[in-house]
DNA sequence: AGTTATAATGTAATCATTACAAATTTGACA
DNA sequence: TGTCAAATTTGTAATGATTACATTATAACT
């Protein structure tokens, strides 16, 4: 799916080094797409790479995230998700399973009034309910 | 601005018993319109009463919630964030000064695609930048 | 190889939030 | 007004995600 080779000029690309914890939190990010908690990607990559420390984790993420290689996903107060997709789009946390599902949403449309003045860096939308498999 | 017997009627409507911390509680998100996080309301308040303990501030913004006489604001991984008004409408953190700004937006027009067969409850928007007061 | 910068690790601390049990208040009813 | 059950409040202890930080390991460069 994503070469070693790839993945190590994608994050040259980003001024990441490309360490080998970094690699396959990418790695990680990217096969599965399910916007994992730093607990999650710690807890399926230990096995692979028994040195692993949680701090790891998280210290790639935070590098990740300046250096745009992720996004956090805020959905709610809890813990924090990450994500890889870091073009513009939108979550939807189902309030059963807890899945995270992405969906694409314009805003150039939908007009914001009182902003003027302000700088916009980042935009987070995320919707909350229930997912086709969920509603009864 | 708002008289306690309103602040009650309005409680009341709403299925929440009127007691004295709750009532102030609304109060202070009514009348600062700051979105404060619990700690904030518990710092604000005690003064006045003194007994007050901050799992009754807790409790009564869960409460809250609940019962839709406020809305949640989670912008980033930090703290949860309160506010009264509960109509849909967009939040602008400032990255500088950490205030938190209101502004309208309408998505009927903002296109969301890949959401056919998902129950929305409710959506949040999120932005972050600098406000006027704080770009350079 | 030696030197320096960068990254990874482990542990302890932080801090918001929650759990829980005890105390207090409230409100309905006799 | 007194009684009693339900709801609310309180204080403290626990939780759990995240961070701070000092140490160790690795990489890059001369
Ligand atoms: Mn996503
Ligand atoms: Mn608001
Ligand atoms: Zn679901
Ligand atoms: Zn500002």
């Amino acid at each position: 799916m994503y070469s070693i080779d790839k993945l190590k000029e994608y994050l040259e690309n980003k001024d990441v080094k490309p360490s080998y914890p970094r690699l396959k939190v990418l790695e990680y990010l990217l096969r599965y797409q399910n916007h994992p908690t730093a607990d999650q990607i710690y807890n399926a990559l230990v096995n692979e790479i028994p040195t692993l420390s949680k701090t790891t984790v998280y210290n790639t993420l935070h590098r990740f995230v300046e250096s745009k290689v992720a996004t956090p996903v805020c959905v709610d107060g809890g813990e924090t998700h990450y994500d890889a997709t870091v073009n513009e789009h939108g979550h939807f946390k189902c309030q059963i399973c807890k899945k995270i599902f992405d969906f694409d949403i314009d805003l150039e449309k939908a007009c914001e009034k009182g902003l003027t003045g302000f700088e916009i860096l980042n935009r987070s939308i995320n919707y909350k309910g229930f997912c086709p498999n969920c509603v009864e």
